[in-house]
RNA sequence: GGAGGAGUCGCAUAGUUGGUCCAUUGCGGGAGUUUGCUAAAUUCCUGAGCUGAAUAAGCUCGCGUGAGUUCGAAUCUCACCUCCUCCGCCA
């Protein structure tokens, strides 16, 4: 959510800014609303004014009358701010300037690459590979750690059993991650993984069918969170923070479990696509004003991350069109894999600046000033698509898997086979 | 699931025969003054908004949430939510 005293100020900027992100909004019909709402409010007040003072003099006949035109005028009031609050909500975070305008994840762009992907088609055995490359479903079977037959049968398509080796790196990465980012001062949480409908509302994931996304289960109305920043954001929620306190950082692990509705027929094979992964999420709240700082920061312990597990990936910075209902910037990291010979998103961090501490009421104290804060999430490891990564550029002829070395203490092997 | 108890302006507290409560006090936080420093003393400010050029003045709302009773509700009624204690069940 807006404040609502920059949509007056800024009413073509921020219909711009919905454009640009392919949403559709009236600011005008808005501020129309707000308009009334104001004026309605202003008379309530008065009302409420005078009966004050008339109760004050206990004058019980004039009170009365006052509360019979006090109702009316309330009930009006009532009306107009739930249909205005309706349409502002559905207002999106404007991109900060330096996002480019585009239309889709085609306008996205790359904004560097790390590493040698190997394998490359283009490279090719003339880069010093003389096999084929296997893809991570073939080399999981192959091994015998990844097992999406048996996982149809008891849940149906979109799900995996992670099995022996498979399963030691997933804690090997968990272990790896936390290390990593406990020495850089963040707080290991284990979060709930079932939220409230008011919780996934306040987050700004409901509008635009975001919902259609979220497992949810109808008896107790409770969502299922696609990721950890939903249940560690809100964590604070009705929350004044010390500014002594910012930043706080937060890593967060947890499952995340996505409907997936609308991507019938995408990345159907293996585990690049499915309703439920692992995950280790990073969130950060921090002042007015530093968000962007923190944006850069995070972003970094992603490239450190992969740099240390040595796995080529490039940095695309996402257009207006691809970048979310709250989000006003987002980076995603991409990481090589050979098997589909390309990059392939495996994080992803973005700054919603004050868009979420707005409904969710997080403010921190600065001096006298109550302000609210700033509010970034990335991904340290998307475990799933962390372990292809892993198996597709480790991989050797005879389809065993170097392990990469800042895993090994924690895998307790230096090949799987 | 059953029985009790409780939810007050960052934290902790006072206030329930309805009417100087537009809510007490302490701590924390902020601004200033004083003492050479550390530290302490002391004054003022410290819920959210609205009208307004205004750091002038005034007003409205706010005591878990939502309804209701009333001329008037933190105080009365109802529903719901959350937390605590005990019992039952269970990883």
């Amino acid at each position: 959510m807006l404040d609502i005293k920059f949509i007056r100020q800024n009413p073509e900027k921020v219909q711009k800014a919905a454009k640009d992100k392919g949403i559709d909004i009236n600011v005008e019909h808005v501020l129309e609303l707000d308009n009334k709402a104001r004026g309605l409010d202003l008379m309530v007040q008065k009302l409420r004014e005078d009966r004050n003072r008339v109760a004050k003099n206990k004058d019980i006949e004039k009170g009365k009358e006052i509360k019979i035109r006090l109702e009316k005028e309330e009930s009006a009031l009532k009306a107009v701010a739930q249909e205005l609050n309706e349409w502002f909500l559905k207002i999106p975070n404007p991109a900060k300037p330096d996002v480019k305008v585009g239309k889709d994840e085609s306008d996205n762009e790359v904004i560097r690459k790390w590493g040698e992907p190997k394998f490359s088609a283009k490279g090719g055995p003339a880069s010093g590979w003389d096999f084929k490359p296997l893809d991570h479903l073939d080399l999981g079977e192959k091994l015998g750690i990844i097992d999406v037959k048996s996982a149809s049968k008891v849940s149906g398509a979109r799900f995996a059993y992670l099995k022996g080796d498979a399963v030691l790196l997933e804690f090997a990465l968990i272990q790896f991650g936390l290390e990593t980012l406990i020495k850089e001062g963040f707080i290991p949480i284990v979060p709930p993984v079932l939220v409230t409908k008011e919780t996934m509302k306040a987050l700004g994931y409901m509008e635009n069918g975001g919902q259609e996304d979220m497992y949810h289960l109808e008896i107790d109305d409770l969502y299922l969170v696609g990721t950890a920043e939903h249940s560690l954001v809100p964590m604070h929620k009705d929350e004044i923070l010390n500014a002594k306190d910012l930043p706080k950082r937060y890593v967060g692990f947890s499952t995340a479990f996505r409907r997936e509705a609308g991507s019938y027929g995408k990345d159907t094979k293996g585990i690049l696509r499915v309703h439920q992964f692992d995950k280790l999420e990073m969130v950060s709240f921090v002042k007015q004003g530093q968000d962007d700082r923190e944006h850069e920061y995070l972003l970094s312990l992603e490239e450190k991350l992969f740099k240390a597990l040595e796995i080529p990936y490039q940095v695309v910075k996402m257009c207006t069109g691809d970048l979310g209902f709250p989000a006003a910037r987002k980076y995603d990291l991409e990481a090589w894999m050979p098997g589909q010979d390309k990059y392939r998103e495996v994080t992803s961090v973005s700054t919603v600046t004050d868009f979420q501490s707005r409904r969710l009421n997080i403010k921190y104290q600065d001096g006298n000033d109550k302000k609210y804060v700033n509010i970034l999430n990335g991904t340290a490891f998307a475990i799933g698509r962390t372990i292809i990564a892993i198996l597709e550029n480790y991989q050797n002829e005879d389809g065993s898997i170097e392990v990469p070395k800042v895993l090994q203490k924690f895998v307790g092997k230096s090949v799987i086979r």
